[in-house]
DNA sequence: CGTTTTTTAATGCGATCGCATGATAACGCT
DNA sequence: AGCGTTATCATGCGATCGCATTAAAAAACG
């Protein structure tokens, strides 16, 4: 047998060029010698991982949400003693364009909700990535609810889909420049703030 | 001089056929053959009226926002004695895919949102569409404050970008069926029970 | 009624697309 | 070392794209 060649690597890799070409020309700019080009390789390489585009993108997508949970665990790791509010917060951000990485993976991720409209496979895919964050922020800000840490008269199961579609809603905006970061960001704690109770107890 | 033809009203005939090629075939798939055979046109007519596909495209953003105004006006007028807290809510409805005509409406708005990540003119048109929008909210949270209809505590400059983001954050998952039309207008009803006193004074 | 100008249609062109094919180079194994 | 497999590349093909060009049809006006 030939050379060793770690296909699923290869496949990220030439992923994180389909990522380059989305975020800086436009979904509808991907083209097989595009990606190629931007990954340093010939358009027969790119053919030879992935037969059709359909499913170059389509492992593009589901290769969006591993590096969105990764960037979501790094960031997590370098909190030394998160609260529960802390890790909501984290994972809220992480979802939010706030930085180089973040806008990339945001014009991403809007361009595979608009593709999604007209196809069913990349609908199924982002209902499943999507509604896992759901579920588990869900589940957070129950278990934040068990623990007394949220206010009265406070609603996990309101308040988590709340700050979840607050914010899946702030990234379109600030991708066009109506909304910067830090605005988004206060608006976020402004909500976690009313949910919250105060730190001393 | 020759046949009297209303250009304007050319160009929003077919902007239609334009929406709907977005909306059932996708952004990318939008061709000036596909939106001339859509309208009943040949492609020759298409070029008359629009000179690039980038007017057109531009055209059709700039009087999308036309369309959706009319629709939430035709909406409010339809209600007999409108509070503050009903046009709010409207506003809000008409902004989610609920109906054929808004899950229209929607899918190319996110089309648009994903083609201004790379077309400044794009993002510009959005920025100016949906920054009215939110500066109109917020006067209809203030002027709600300022009449005592909301509760108590509640800043209106925080709840009605609260709200708004909410509003285009439930757009996608709907789109992609994460949630349902039901469950997304339950939630906004959440939301404006909380931030709204009581009908009955 | 003929002229003029606009509208509509039809067609051609260069470029680019996704995909298929064939050739070449590089490495693992017996 | 020699073979077999695989990775990589270069190229070709049919289709489609945006746009330019040209021509025919239609209607307002002298």
């Amino acid at each position: 047998m030939p050379k060793q060649v770690d296909h699923e690597q290869r496949r990220r890799l030439l992923t994180e060029a389909v990522f380059a070409v989305i975020s800086t020309q436009g979904f509808e700019a991907v083209s097989l010698r595009d990606v190629a080009q931007q990954a340093g390789f010939s358009m027969g390489t790119v053919q030879h991982y992935f037969p059709t585009k359909q499913q170059m993108l389509s492992f593009a997508l589901s290769h969006m949400r591993e590096r969105v949970l990764a960037r979501l665990q790094a960031t997590v790791a370098a909190l030394p003693e998160p609260t529960r509010r802390d890790l909501i917060r984290a994972a809220t951000a992480v979802m939010l364009p706030v930085d180089p990485a973040g806008r990339e993976e945001a014009c991403v991720n809007i361009a595979f909700f608009s593709a999604a409209t007209v196809t069913p496979a990349y609908a199924e895919q982002l209902r499943d990535g999507y509604g896992r964050i759901l579920t588990v922020s869900i589940a957070n800000f129950r278990e934040a609810s068990r623990l007394g840490e949220l206010r009265d008269g406070i609603d996990p199961d309101v308040e988590a889909p709340g700050l979840y579609f607050l914010t899946q809603g702030l990234v379109g905006p600030i991708l066009v420049g109506l909304y910067t970061p830090d605005q988004a960001l206060a608006l976020v704690d402004a909500q976690l703030d009313r949910v919250f109770r105060p730190i001393s107890p």
